[in-house]
DNA sequence: AATAATAAAGATTAATAAATCTTCTTGTAG
DNA sequence: CTACAAGAAGATTTATTAATCTTTATTATT
């Protein structure tokens, strides 16, 4: 699978962060979504690390979008959720994450990392609004 | 990751035995891949039930092409190696993989459906013979 | 200042998937 | 007959993903 749960619900959350005009907190989020609490905590701590969100704490607080829904790319979001860029296989980022150091001998990493080029063309070109709307 | 090393076991076995014009056994294979010995031999049986190599048992034995080469495509061998679609999500493949039959009012499932269409296009027009030469 | 709402951080457990190993069975060439 | 090779089933190990829990820190409201 090349995307997990963690970009489900990161996705899924943003949109409807983004459809809103207050701060959303983990706790409507869970319930609206129907996303664990704690797990989605995590995932929204660490979307704020990173800053695709701003976190607003104390009473009435909660998440924001930190730039305009049209300025931040599927891929942005996803990477960040899945900690890596949503890979291929280990190898095919890059010739870099060739574990043996032998991608340009290799009989399958060129296909590997063409198809990785695709995905990463589709995935930054579209952006939360693309889907949020 | 969209694919395991199932699919790169089997990729890389094929292009081998593609290569060559007697049958190649798991243990020549695996010596020469440098792969498992009883994790590809499992891969093979796999590959052999679905008709994508022809097994001979016994002296002399192993594995051929049970097609030529060029009639062979990356999105066959990868789906019988996974034992599924290589998917993008749970979801991705089709309306009807959607764990809870709400894909069309879905605001991801869409996009996640759209990259799956791309991914298997690109794997269907590719055949053993582009990445075996 | 007290309180309650909320995020932050990280440890822990549970579930699932991936990879590998073991054993036994069946078929075949020489 | 015998050695070699695949087939098949399932056990085991390891890694990854998912989910949960606990504690601490921050902040708006009163």
């Amino acid at each position: 699978m090349l995307l997990t749960k963690k970009s489900e619900y990161a996705l899924l959350s943003l949109i409807s962060i983004a459809k809103s005009d207050s701060p959303k907190n983990v706790d409507v989020l869970s319930k609206e979504l129907n996303i664990p609490k704690s797990f989605l905590a995590k995932i929204m701590q660490n979307l704020a690390k990173n800053n695709i969100v701003l976190s607003q704490r104390g009473v009435n607080g909660g998440f924001v979008l930190k730039k305009p829904y049209d300025e931040i790319t599927i891929l942005e979001i996803t990477t960040v959720a899945e900690e890596k860029i949503p890979s291929v296989f280990e190898c095919s980022p890059s010739v870099t994450s060739c574990p043996q150091d032998i991608a340009n001998a290799c009989s399958v990493w060129p296909l590997l990392n063409n198809l990785q080029g695709k995905i990463n063309d589709f995935l930054g070109s579209l952006t939360l609004k693309d889907i949020a709307t």
